[in-house]
DNA sequence: CGCTACGTTGATCGCACTCAAGTATAGTGG
DNA sequence: CCACTATACTTGAGTGCGATCAACGTAGCG
C-alpha cells in the first residue's frame, strides 16, 4: 500500500500582504451582512476597519477582557472557545471568512464571554463596537442581516444543547462531522474531506468528550468504513451510515 | 410540625379579560424592545397584534410547523423545548412577560426549530413575521434592541453548552437554581423562593439529566440545608453554598 | 375518597472518564 | 538525507457517575 501524503487539507498561505488595505474592500463586499450596501457605502465602511494578522494558536482576545471591538474574519479560521476552571476548553464555533465575532453591544463595561483564537493563520478586520453600532443604525438592512445571522447561531447552539443533553458521544461526533462536512466538505478521492486542520482534540472539545473517547470513536468509524482520516484531517466515506449513526440510534 | 400549605408559589389568574384589546397597549409599552417608541407608535404597532390565551400544558406551536408568527408573552410563562426522537424533551428556556419567541425571519418555508408550550396559564400576543420584519425596518432602535436580546440569549445558551460539556449534574442543577432565583427569586420565610411552578422533571429537562437524578440531588441539597422545597416549588436557603457547588468544585 | 401525577429511594448496569503506556507522524537540525 | 524530537494519536485497564428499571410513598384534584 502506498505511503500516505502528509495531509490532504489545503493550507492557505495568509501573508500580511494578502490582508492589505487594497484588498479590504473586496473582502468587505463579500461579507454576508454587508451585501445590501452600495460600493460607495462599502468605501465609507472600509475606512473604519483596521486589519490584523495572527498565527495559528494566537489569541485575538481572551474571555474576561473588556469587549470593545467587533471583528470580521477576512481569511483563515477563528475558534471561539470557553475555558472552564478545570482546565478543559469547550469549542463553541469555528468561524469562516465573512463571519463576525466579538462584541456588538456598546455597554462600556461589557467583557468578552469567550476567547477568540486563530485556528489557522488568519487575517481579521476590526472595528470599534461603537462605530459598528452606528453603522447598524444607519443601515437597517445590515442590522436585519446581522440579526438573522445571530438568530441562526442561537438555533444552532440550542441544537447543540439538545445533543449534549440527549445523545451519546458517538452520535454527537457523527453529527459534528456531518455539520463540518456541510460547511467545509470537499469531494476528493478520500471521500468528503473536511477542509480544515482537525485534531481529535478539536473534535473532543466540540462534542463535550475527551481526546481519548474521540480517538476511540473515530477509530471505530474507520473500522466500519464510515470515515477515513489521519493526523489533523478526516474525510467522510459513507455519509448515509454516518447520518444513521447521528440520528436517534444506529439502524441495526 | 404544622401542615405545609399547598405551594408557596403564587399562581397568577390569567383570565381572557386580562388579555383584552384594552390592556394590550399597556402591555406593549412594557415590552423591552419597544421602549424606544412613542405612544402613537405603540398604537400603530398595537393594531398589528392579536391576542391568544392558553392553558398550562397547551402548545402554542410545534417544532416542524411552518413558522409564520412572532409572539410576545403578555402574561404567564412559556416554555421553549425541543423533542428528541428518544422521547425525552430538552427545556431550552422559560420565557417571562415581555419576552419574544417564534420566528422573526421572513423566509416563507422556515419551520419552528422548537416547540412553545404554556407553562402556566398564559396570554400571548402574536404578529406575522412579515409585519414584524417591516416594523424592524421602520424602527432601527427596535431592531437593535431585538439584536441585543438575541445576542444575550446566544451567550446564555453558549454558557449552557459549556456547563453540559464540563460540569457534573450536581453543578448544573445548582447553576440552574441560581439562574432561576436571579430571574424569579422572591425573598420569603422559606428563603429565596423561585416564583414559578417547578417540578423535578422541569429541572431535569433544563440540566440534561433524568427526573430520578434531579430528585436525588435536590434531596441531597435539602439534607445539606441548601434548598427547601416541595411539590412543584423550591426555595434557596443557602445561596453562598449553592454558588460554591455551582463553581468549579465544592470548596471542601 | 379514590385516582392520577409527582416525588423518592433502591439496585444494577454501562458509557465514558481517568490514568497510563506506547506508537506514529511531521517538522527540525545536523 | 536521516536521525531526533515534539506532537498527535492509539490502546488498555480500572473506576465512577448517572441512566435505567422498579417499587413505593404522597399530595392534590375531582
Amino acid at each position: 500500500m502506498s505511503r500516505r501524503r502528509k495531509t490532504p487539507v489545503q493550507i492557505d498561505v495568509v501573508e500580511p500582504a494578502a490582508c492589505s488595505v487594497d484588498v479590504r474592500r473586496a473582502i468587505l463586499q463579500k461579507v454576508p451582512f454587508l451585501n445590501g450596501l452600495s460600493a460607495s457605502d462599502i468605501d465609507v465602511v472600509n475606512e473604519q476597519f483596521r486589519e490584523f494578522g495572527f498565527e495559528p494558536g494566537e489569541s485575538i482576545y481572551f474571555s474576561g477582557e473588556t469587549a470593545v471591538n467587533l471583528y470580521v474574519v477576512a481569511a483563515g479560521q477563528v475558534k471561539l472557545l470557553r475555558h472552564s476552571v478545570s482546565g478543559q476548553d469547550v469549542l463553541l464555533d469555528v468561524l469562516q471568512p465573512g463571519d463576525y465575532f466579538g462584541n456588538l453591544s456598546t455597554l462600556a463595561d461589557d467583557v468578552y464571554p469567550d476567547t477568540a483564537q486563530a485556528h489557522t493563520a488568519v487575517c481579521v478586520l476590526s472595528i470599534s463596537s461603537e462605530a459598528f453600532r452606528t453603522l447598524l443604525s444607519q443601515y437597517p438592512s445590515v442590522a436585519l442581516s446581522v440579526l438573522d445571522i445571530t438568530t441562526r447561531r442561537l438555533r444552532d447552539t440550542q441544537k447543540i444543547v439538545q445533543q449534549l443533553s440527549t445523545d451519546s458521544a458517538e452520535q454527537r461526533l457523527a453529527a459534528v462531522l456531518l455539520k463540518l462536512a456541510d460547511k467545509l466538505g470537499e469531494v476528493t478521492s478520500d471521500g468528503i474531506l473536511i477542509q480544515m486542520p482537525l485534531s481529535r482534540d478539536d473534535l473532543a472539545q466540540m462534542t463535550g468528550t475527551t481526546t481519548e473517547t474521540a480517538s476511540r470513536i473515530i477509530s471505530q468509524f474507520q473500522k466500519e468504513g464510515v470515515v477515513h482520516g489521519g493526523r489533523q484531517w478526516i474525510a467522510i466515506t459513507n455519509k448515509a451510515k454516518l447520518e444513521a449513526i447521528a440520528g436517534t440510534e444506529d439502524p441495526a
